[in-house]
DNA sequence: GTTGAAAACAAGCACAC
DNA sequence: GTGTGCTTGTTTTCAAC
């Protein structure tokens, strides 16, 4: 009952506990960590290595703000197919996550098939990935372009996952 | 004409260089990053100062696998609203937000208004969240849920403005 | 699974170029 | 704007609990 392993992915409280404060605060020392977690900077290594190595905690990312470095406009471009085939999603899959200035892509199921997330400089060059860079797919039928007026992050997974 | 101050956003090469490397592999110690980029420690870490508190990089995540959390099910949200309001369409923002197990948030121009990317345990919760956090709120008239298939991060900003 | 302590390592700072 | 040397602090390791 009183079991602390209460997690259905097997973290137990400490586990979730660490990565709580990671993500709320990433970058810190492994000491301050520790210090705030009230366990040894031993132990706070260790279980960190831990989820590392579980993949849990997935990696490190260094976030860029597309608009000091020039690209100020960004858009999901909702792109949709003709045919489906399996390599012609795999390429365009693998050719779209190449395309400088794309940030994420999704394939999703539905009316759409993949949500292309981009940062560009200006109107022209969102013109030219489209034109250059999807629509040149033989498989792509149709594409809409959705400026982004503002993106934010969300509070994230672990707030489903915590007590 | 060889000037080494290129970028448009009054990045030199060596910023760029610094950029790409830590964008390429984070969390690697500043005495690596200056001996790969053949520069001094002292000259490297002040780079990396400068960059930060201009704001090109924007900062650090820790990025969780929300599968490894159980949270199998991946999907974007697209959100459509009746009235559009400013005070319900900030008020809307803020509440998905802060709604366990989104990731992130687009408002958008166009046919949708928002588009929430979540991760849940199972097609429940993912009704659950439509109906409890979204549909909810009065200003939204219709959404559509697309499963994600697969999410994959692109090669980046970075990729339009390097040489 | 957890700990403290020692040894190896990296970061920050002031200063010289 | 860049390199150097010293001081401080942090990560790693490991035997022991």
């Amino acid at each position: 009952m009183s079991d602390p392993q209460a997690s259905p992915s097997g973290l137990d409280d400490l586990d979730l506990r660490i990565l709580a404060a990671l993500v709320r605060q990433p970058g810190r020392s492994n000491k301050a960590l520790a210090a705030e977690l009230g366990v040894a900077e031993s132990t706070c290594a260790y279980r960190v290595r831990l989820l590392r190595s579980r993949g849990v905690i997935a990696g490190v990312r260094v976030v860029l703000d597309p608009a000091a470095l020039g690209l100020p406009l960004q858009a999901v471009i909702r792109v949709r197919l003709g045919r489906h085939t399996r390599e012609g999603v795999g390429r365009l899959f693998d050719s779209l996550e190449r395309t400088p200035g794309v940030i994420e892509v999704f394939h999703v199921a539905g009316e759409d098939d993949f949500l292309v997330h981009v940062a560009v400089e200006d109107a022209a060059a969102l013109r030219d990935i489209v034109l250059q860079h999807i629509t040149v797919h033989e498989t792509v039928r149709t594409t809409e372009t959705h400026l982004v007026f503002e993106r934010r992050e969300g509070i994230g997974p672990l707030a489903r996952v915590m007590p």
